[in-house]
DNA sequence: AGGTGGATAGACCAATCGGTCTAGATACTA
DNA sequence: TAGTATCTAGACCGATTGGTCTATCCACCT
């Protein structure tokens, strides 16, 4: 009865088929504004054999969710505790440098990463994406958390205000850089990647990594 | 037949009681995903006199739209002009901290600034809040692109990414500040406010300015 | 050949969607 | 009192929603 073993039986192409289609309709309309016949048509499949693998629309959602975080947590690993002083500022900025062209590859993730942050308060989804949510967000605020052990990130409000503007911040240049990708130089990628990455330290670190 | 004149006959409560009640359905659906039928009767009107003053749903969110932003930008006014060097972040600082408790007394203001952000790249909304978003993001390019010209903001990337950024970084404070709000002293609420300010402007500063 | 369970297709369902339309209430004018 | 314009109410419409159910097909086993 559970959807999850009998999924894993499907083919891997028809399952990021259906995967990315479902992604691509979320991150434009929304959980509520998505169709569930618009998925199920554009990857192919029948309602029955839909039903077949999911419970419902909800069951497809956290699956999508899942997907998309698994992309993402799964590509970075960081030993938080061996960061110091000299150490953390670099180490964040090769993790963004090899992150930043996930984005454009998959450009339903950045769609998904917002939709999964706005619908964490969505009482019908509530629990469902929490769990993707809650681990990233505490995963990145113990990576903040040792900065300020260290002496490498300010910690002069509170720590979950700092989290939320550098996401905020990251999200909003994802989203210009997923626009303007392909209109750029993979050398001038690199150098305005650069100055997202710097901007964006200026802002987290402690005054005197505040300047170049 | 045209709406608008007739429904600037309504009394304003129940004008504002509309707007606010469609406000939120928006604010927390997008717009697919909003019941015109719910926010009518959350309203306590009749399908009737609903259509009687609107054409159809877009022609109501182009209203809450028009609405929000008339909030937003018909309290900010700022002679660009004359700005200089010394004083465009204290002003900035100025009109910052002036328009941080409009977006807790009005909450659902945030989410509908998010909401046209995103939507303008609907098609089928396209053109209706783009007057509305394209008039408030050229007043920042402005404002910044004044910064650079009295060597107050950084010039080494492209503006409108600078701006995005500026914009994430500043919405993702104000939803912190939204749910954070009522558990702080207004004591607390004026140090954080400055903290976020300053930390957004050590992104968009200048190097010399990104010191204290 | 007959049986069994995994997999598939699509007809079908109640509920809801945005939107239309008619009937009537109210109020002012002649 | 009759007429007219401004409102209001809600029944109703076709389309679409998420979801159910039955029939069939196919592979494998005996």
């Amino acid at each position: 009865m559970s959807p999850r073993p009998r999924f894993e039986n499907l083919s891997a192409e028809r399952r990021s088929e259906l995967l990315e289609c479902a992604a691509n309709e979320f991150a434009q309309h929304g959980y509520r504004g998505a169709s569930l016949n618009r998925i199920i048509a554009g990857a192919g499949l029948s309602k029955g054999v839909f039903y077949y693998y999911f419970d419902d629309k909800a069951d497809l959602f956290e699956t999508v969710v899942a997907y998309a975080f698994d992309h993402v947590v799964g590509s970075t690993r960081v030993d938080i505790e061996s960061l110091d002083r000299e150490t953390f500022w670099p180490a964040l900025q090769k993790m963004y440098v090899e992150l930043l062209p996930k984005t454009h590859d998959l450009p339903w993730l950045a769609g998904i990463g917002k939709l999964a942050y706005q619908s964490a308060e969505d009482p019908e989804l509530e629990g469902l994406v929490a769990r993707h949510f809650f681990d990233t967000r505490q995963f990145v605020m113990n990576l903040l958390q040792r900065g300020r052990d260290v002496g490498a990130v300010r910690d002069d409000g509170p720590l979950e205000l700092l989290v939320a503007m550098v996401f905020g911040a990251l999200e909003a240049s994802d989203r210009w850089f997923v626009e303007t990708w392909d209109g750029l130089s993979s050398q001038e990628r690199e150098q305005i990647a650069a100055i997202v990455f710097e901007a964006t330290r200026r802002m987290a670190a402690v005054d005197d990594e505040g300047r170049a």
